[in-house]
DNA sequence: TAGATTGTTAATCGATTAACAATC
DNA sequence: TAGATTGTTAATCGATTAACAATC
């Protein structure tokens, strides 16, 4: 297969991107959002073009690897100079829908959930917080950052009249699946779980755990991995 | 290579696990903490017996997957019965080092580190912030949970004096490689890193990048994955 | 042109899944 | 014993790495 001009290109593999259904490695998907936060550093001080061979030589990743992972997004370099990083910038921000918003319903307006109400850069990563919930009556009306706390009752009615499809879920294990429920029954189809429990919902319904205990676990892991250099020979 | 005796398999099965370095595949390090997350449910609810099968099910991961994770941790379960349900948890506990504590500091009493030092469970995951630190010196002698915060002066004496080899990294990105080189410059050989910034440290120092940002998007992905069932044929 | 860099096709590696023998 | 369940060995699948042709 081969085609004469840059566009026919780019509109092919923007197709084939979109049509065999998902198929983008999650692997790759992981390593998107690290490119761009590498890239808009690299903005910041000034810089225009890079190398894949550079990226892949700070992020640690084989230079195979991060073209394939840029070619995936749909942008393209030129030989001798490069990639433009604000092209790679924008094509990264549309693939990863950054250049949109979703509304989002968090639930659970503890330490966890006002730390994410107040974390910064979020509506840049493709979603808003727009309302937060909580058990406890006594949160309602609160105000924290810009997002209003309002009472539990008010979650289905509100969901279902804004059409919300996220939901974030930082309320206590014992809660979590209860609150589960409520989420797929006010019409939330993507629930982002901050507890460590493992929800049960229909299969229409995405659930993406955000493990804390998982990755430090890796962590300590690795430590303990290389603190004792295998007793046994 | 066939043994006679249960104890012996079990002690090859730990030997093979120690002796040629890491060599654990990460994805089994990722599903352990679910496994056990899943049996001490199990526990609470009484319940003595376990099949992989059964967990496979719950949890959607092939049924040779949990064998195999399971034997990774040592442990053995029996022809027709299944897997004794305490067995299991200690095994895994044991396995991911959660049967003792290495203590760490957190610098960045911000409200995610404010919320990680109120996380419930954290010391039995493996670790325990012992010391909490802060560049706002007004925050210096504040105790949050059970954790004392001090000033940033007294970091680098006291990690070394304490042996801190874990540290838990929740200021702003644009602090965050200071903040990592200060860890390094005083002994911490490992650090749990929630700023969305790819840290630069020496080689023998271990990062794990708590992803927020990354996670969001795989959640986003994964909705408009299944929103727009693919435009073209 | 020569050299650097891209993008693609082929080879390798590792994790998952399938098939099956062992055993209570 | 028959059946259920384990644990292991072989086959498949997918991601990573290597080799190389294309091009500015």
């Amino acid at each position: 297969m081969n085609h004469d001009f840059c566009i026919d290109t780019k509109i092919l593999i923007h197709l084939e991107a979109t049509v065999p259904g998902p198929s983008v490695p999650i692997p790759t998907l992981r390593r998107l959002p690290r490119y761009y936060q590498y890239l808009s550093r690299l903005k910041n001080a000034g810089q225009e073009q890079v190398s894949a061979a550079h990226m892949a030589e700070v992020l640690g990743v084989h230079h195979t690897q991060v073209r394939k992972d840029l070619a995936i997004t749909g942008c393209q370099g030129r030989p001798k100079t490069g990639h433009k990083i604000s092209e790679l910038l924008t094509a990264i921000e549309g693939f990863l829908h950054w250049d949109s918003h979703s509304d989002a319903f968090l639930v659970g307006v503890g330490s966890l959930g006002t730390a994410l109400m107040k974390y910064p850069g979020f509506d840049k990563a493709g979603a808003r917080i727009v309302a937060a919930f909580d058990h406890d009556p006594t949160k309602a009306g609160l105000r924290i950052g810009d997002t209003p706390v309002l009472p539990m009752e008010k979650f289905t009615s509100l969901a279902e009249r804004m059409h919300i499809a996220v939901g974030i879920l930082t309320v206590p294990s014992e809660a979590a699946q209860a609150t589960a429920d409520l989420m797929v029954g006010s019409g939330i189809r993507a629930i982002w779980n901050f507890a460590p429990v493992n929800l049960d919902v229909p299969d229409h319904v995405i659930v993406e755990n955000l493990e804390l205990f998982t990755s430090l676990a890796l962590l300590l892991r690795k430590l303990s991995d290389t603190c004792t250099p295998q007793p046994v020979g």
